[in-house]
DNA sequence: AACACTGTTTCAATTATTAAAACATAGTAT
DNA sequence: ATACTATGTTTTAATAATTGAAACAGTGTT
């Protein structure tokens, strides 16, 4: 039909109801009619309205105790029937658990998406000290692992992605050049795996791996993450091989 | 501030949206308009416009192939910030998969929610035969193992919820009479777990127990369930303890 | 007791939503 | 090939719903 990526506005009261969905956070938990107003420039009353609706809807739900707001079971309900990668991530989570088993450190499955990198699921390490990752949110492409994977084998014009998209300077390490971050993305597709050597967080190292299916396309990544104190050159090698060990399962399960 | 039960809907667009998303289940993942503006009874431009600003907003995703909707991962990121009861759900998890390792059987894990029975959980058993049960749903009281121990443990004024629920007959085992059932909810609080025999569709039986905090609340119950060959006398006496048993340790994970 | 802060309701002015019809495209059967 | 029927999409004036300021009603605090 049309082109998938063209769709616009076009009624505002939906797009206010999910722009107020979208001031909860994990930290921000519990939020009042004035506080959203506020933070997303609206009147007070509207917001008052949307959350109303919501709440009869069963996507909001309000504490009684203290009149404030929260997301609904309504929305865990629908997240249920989300096909997309659902089959995907249930699939994979037995092998994922199994890495984590092996590797010790934190486990993530990602997918490709508007150039962005999504995180569909996480399995935990057992370390004490861990990442601080959310699963349903995303990340930049040019300083993260899973991102650079995707680049290197999930975009087959990965040059002009990097030359359109921003690459922000989060840390001291992360790659801000054009021609240094294609260089980066020609050896990952020739060795198999990228490395985010503290370039999105100081302290933060990330392993990660493409996943193929039967045919060979890149449907996801996985990556290893921790501590860089806990990712020295050995160890790096060491979940360099448990990752392509368990991105080899996961083709299998793709026909 | 007010009752927590009398929101209304004041805004009908919010409403129309959450309709749309309503419609998409497990069976039917991609839908088109014109299918949509029938089912909920609404002008095709209206529903169009819909699901084009949520296509905008990642809730609803066009498969490009064919001009359909399917469900989209922003709800997934959103169900991720619910907070209600995903610390519970989270924890209970080990324990869940702990019950069904040594019952063998699909266990539930579900809450009391506006005289409903809602399911957070559930952990597959290692049978071929299973219950076809859907996270994010909701199940009637009186016909179900889960509904009747909420009845009877989280629900101090059961009698006066039975009197005004409506007991509906689903199969010829239901309970449909005020008295008979007001009879089953003091036999569970003595007795401490529920059964349902095929009350809710023949060849299901169902056992359940409350889950109590430290402070002796009825926070939610947990079942066993499964085909009725394989749920006679004994194995429902096994099969209680197994439940009780994890919900003595679903207590004490509970502050 | 007065104040400041919530969430909630009201109501006329305004604006966005609506529904029917036309359009564009794809697939199917004649 | 051609006509037919289905889809998703866009346009339009008519309409109905949303809006925002202000008042209201509670809470908790000073």
């Amino acid at each position: 039909m049309d082109n998938a990526e063209d769709k616009k506005i076009l009624n505002t009261s939906v797009e206010k109801a999910f722009k107020i969905l979208d001031c909860f956070s994990m930290e921000k938990i519990e939020l009042g009619v004035t506080e959203i107003a506020n933070q997303i420039g609206t009147n007070k009353s509207v917001v008052y309205r949307m959350l109303a609706t919501m709440d009869a809807l069963n996507v909001i739900q309000q504490n009684p105790e203290n009149g404030k707001y929260r997301l609904g079971l309504k929305l865990f309900e629908l997240s249920q029937k989300v096909s997309i990668h659902k089959n995907f991530i249930s699939k994979a989570k037995p092998y994922m658990e199994d890495l984590v088993k092996r590797a010790g450190e934190t486990a993530h499955l990602a997918i490709y998406k508007n150039q962005k990198v999504y995180f569909l699921d996480k399995v935990v390490g057992r370390h004490d000290l861990q990442i601080n990752s959310q699963i349903g949110t995303e990340k930049p492409l040019h300083c993260t692992g899973l991102g650079k994977v995707m680049l290197a084998f999930a975009e087959p014009h990965f040059e002009k992605v990097i030359d359109n998209i921003n690459l922000e300077r989060i840390t001291t390490n992360t790659i801000t050049q054009k021609i240094k971050l294609k260089q980066e993305i020609r050896r990952i597709k020739k060795e198999g795996f990228a490395l985010d050597l503290e370039e999105n967080e100081i302290g933060l190292v990330c392993v990660a791996v493409p996943v193929f299916d039967a045919k060979g396309k890149c449907i996801a990544a996985i990556s290893t993450s921790g501590p860089s104190a806990r990712f020295n050159k050995n160890e790096i090698q060491t979940y360099t091989g448990d990752l392509k060990y368990t991105a080899n399962q996961l083709k299998h399960i793709f026909s």
